[in-house]
DNA sequence: CTGGGGAGGGGGCCC
DNA sequence: AGGGCCCCCTCCCCA
């Protein structure tokens, strides 16, 4: 089963059943598309994929996930051809590795006729991304390097991701909300489909761990103990690169875009690149590449 | 205006 | 189920 993921929306009129704060609502209608099973068709893997790509393909194990209900498993099958992976039905596949289809997979589901919750891929439109060479660069050792950001477009509500992946999670959580499948925090509207998800969101608002020295109080222990080394300035994060050192991983990452020739993230209307989207960000805020 | 460091937040994954 | 750790991202500030 997919795994469950945060669902970003705040447009929920429904009601908290904190008597059940950790309990499910099961809903009797469920969501028609999703009544069958939810299947991770290619399942999502976090690895970095073995083949190069430019743009993400069709079965792209990190952007394929679909809705399909059991009924319509035998539909399916025929639409992509007796080439099809036996193991689709439960279990998910990785095409590139036997068997691909002869069309794309979208396609081949779309000639389903079936609703849209049931097509995948969802729409991609890359608009950024030419270096999208699918394989995540490495930084110490088995850290992972953001890609390229691109813009993937969802096919319902065209909220735009950086990558194949979050698309892909942020698919699934049209499968939850049409099935009904949210837990929506007590302290906000926010709605999460797995109770993991939403006891977590509620640490942020309870901040449990607290600061022995200043006091100040954080949702997580890690987040304590990376502000505990701003009190001992302890830095074991060192760049390989120069003498600095960081008492955060992910600023010792942001610092060694620093060393890197090339430059993440490019401006759509000029050529000039930046090392974070947040630069880019404000350099296309500040108006240096007016529009045409 | 730009580049970069510091600090922190959030959800996901693995054990 | 919970903790630890991951990545990604943002905001603020300063040079």
């Amino acid at each position: 089963m997919p795994r469950s993921f945060l669902v970003k929306t705040h447009s929920s009129h429904r009601v908290p059943n904190y008597g059940r704060l950790e309990t499910q609502r099961e809903i009797d209608g469920a969501c028609s598309a999703c009544r069958g099973l939810v299947v991770p068709l290619l399942p999502q893997d976090r690895e970095a994929p073995s083949v190069p790509a430019d743009l993400p393909q069709p079965w792209d194990r990190s952007s394929a996930f679909a809705c399909i209900s059991l009924p319509l498993l035998p539909q399916l099958k025929e639409a992509l051809g007796a080439s099809g992976p036996d193991a689709l039905e439960v279990s998910g596949v990785d095409p590139r590795g036997s068997w691909a289809p002869s069309v794309p997979l979208k396609d081949s589901l779309n000639h389903l006729d079936l609703p849209p919750l049931l097509v995948l891929p969802t729409r991609w439109s890359p608009i950024l991304g030419p270096d999208q060479d699918g394989a995540p660069e490495k930084l110490l050792g088995a850290e992972r390097m953001p890609r390229t950001p691109g813009v993937f477009e969802c096919f319902h509500c065209h909220k735009p991701y950086h990558t194949p992946a979050g698309l892909a999670r942020h698919r699934q959580l049209h499968c939850h909300l049409q099935a009904g499948r949210v837990f929506t925090c007590r302290y906000c509207d926010k709605e999460y489909t797995s109770l993991g998800a939403l006891k977590m969101h509620i640490r942020t608002h309870t901040l449990p761990c607290a600061c022995t020295i200043c006091g100040k109080a954080f949702s997580r222990p890690w987040l304590l103990q990376g502000h505990v080394r701003t009190h001992t300035g302890e830095k074991p994060y060192a760049c390989s690169h120069c003498s600095r050192a960081f008492a955060d991983r992910s600023n010792l990452r942001a610092h060694l875009q620093t060393h890197s020739d090339t430059k993440r993230y490019q401006c759509r209307r000029c050529t000039k690149t930046f090392s974070r989207m947040s630069l880019l960000a404000r350099h296309e805020e500040s108006g240096c590449c007016p529009g045409p």
